[in-house]
DNA sequence: CTTATTGCGAGACGTGGCGTCTCGAATGAG
DNA sequence: CTCATTCGAGACGCCACGTCTCGCAATAAG
């Protein structure tokens, strides 16, 4: 949702039509690729007017990360696994997944492209997705230190900055995406050495 | 240098008005950001014809990254310095006061971003600029690992995926910048336990 | 039921940069 | 001198932009 409250009266917004712009952009991006895609063009896939996209989303940016949540539903485990490397590559595992849902990938570099285009947008983008994904591992971080399982030095902040700045760089970088001898190297990078210095 | 051979005959490429390009591009991004950065604003404040522009860069991407070379220069130690550790520190702290340079930051992220959305581009960046950086630090740890001074497990390409991975994702999706307890979080994480196993 | 209010599809409209093309002058090797 | 090449300058058609207007549909208040 990225609209006004709900009106007391008048028309209700219709959901199927929401829906439909959501899919058309999708897959309009994985199609003819970001810059590409227009909203004129989204509303036609779409069967809809231009005002009513612009209406209810300010840029097709918008449109596809409310598409991406939809599409991918963003399920990341942090679920209690006992030991901190579990919980690591479990959250690592689910990430791969994810990116590797047909157009993920595509769509996540449109989106980090244009948060450093629009300043606006970048602000929606930590907001509605980054800082999300940050506290699902923090909270893994934090609970192994509760534990007792975790390397000295080891900040939450810091090691997000380290997984999540080796996924997207490869993502934004290279062509190689993460990978199971990828996972191993994390885990063997930040789980190391328990409770020493 | 982006264009063509020397040619045999006729008028010569003007340097000055290279310079006056590449210099109005780099302020103009700072002045009005990528987006609203036009072929024809860069023209008209280098006091050149459009059409000199199209002769010599593809694109406006094109004319920055060719900007920053000139600005920044993009020297970055690798000088022998005896440890894995100094050196990697000599590696952090020239990266850093490269960013810290004024308008550098800027340019980074709109040539990352454009580098997703032209294929093209995105090629002639990583050859022009990402995979120097890369080099530079992979020197750096192919040299430890000749002195034996680098953990076990680590290998060249995992580690510059990790460092510049960090540095991008900080500049990219955050507001934090590298700082010098960053620099030694990093020296910590990679420099610790030699040769053990 | 009547009326006010809001969302809808459709499309017209002016704006502005795009990338191409043309022009005449300047430059420099053969 | 000759001729290829670059230069500054700007005209040109194109297209998506974002706004606006229209008439109809849906929904709640009176």
């Amino acid at each position: 949702m990225t609209g006004a409250m709900t009106p007391a009266r008048g028309r209700r917004r219709s959901e199927q039509t929401r829906l439909a712009i959501l899919t058309a952009a999708y897959e309009l991006t994985t199609e003819v690729g970001f810059p590409d895609l227009t909203i004129e063009g989204i509303a036609a896939r779409a069967g809809a007017g231009k005002q009513t996209v612009y209406r209810w989303w300010p840029t097709k940016a918008d449109v596809l990360l409310e598409a991406l949540a939809l599409k991918a539903d963003l399920k990341i485990s942090t679920a209690d696994q006992g030991s901190f490397g579990a919980e690591l590559e479990a959250f690592l595992r689910d990430s791969a997944a994810l990116m590797a849902f047909p157009g993920v990938v595509s769509v996540l570099r449109s989106l980090m492209a244009e948060a450093q285009r629009d300043a606006d947008f970048r602000r929606r983008f930590q907001d509605g997705f980054l800082i999300k994904r940050r506290a699902a591992l923090e909270t893994i971080v934090e609970r192994a230190a509760a534990r007792g399982d975790k390397p000295a030095h080891l900040t939450a902040a810091f090691a997000a900055d380290l997984v999540f700045g080796l996924i997207w760089y490869r993502v934004l970088a290279t062509e190689r995406l993460l990978g199971q001898e990828d996972i191993a190297a994390i885990r063997r990078l930040l789980n190391e050495r328990p409770g020493e210095e």
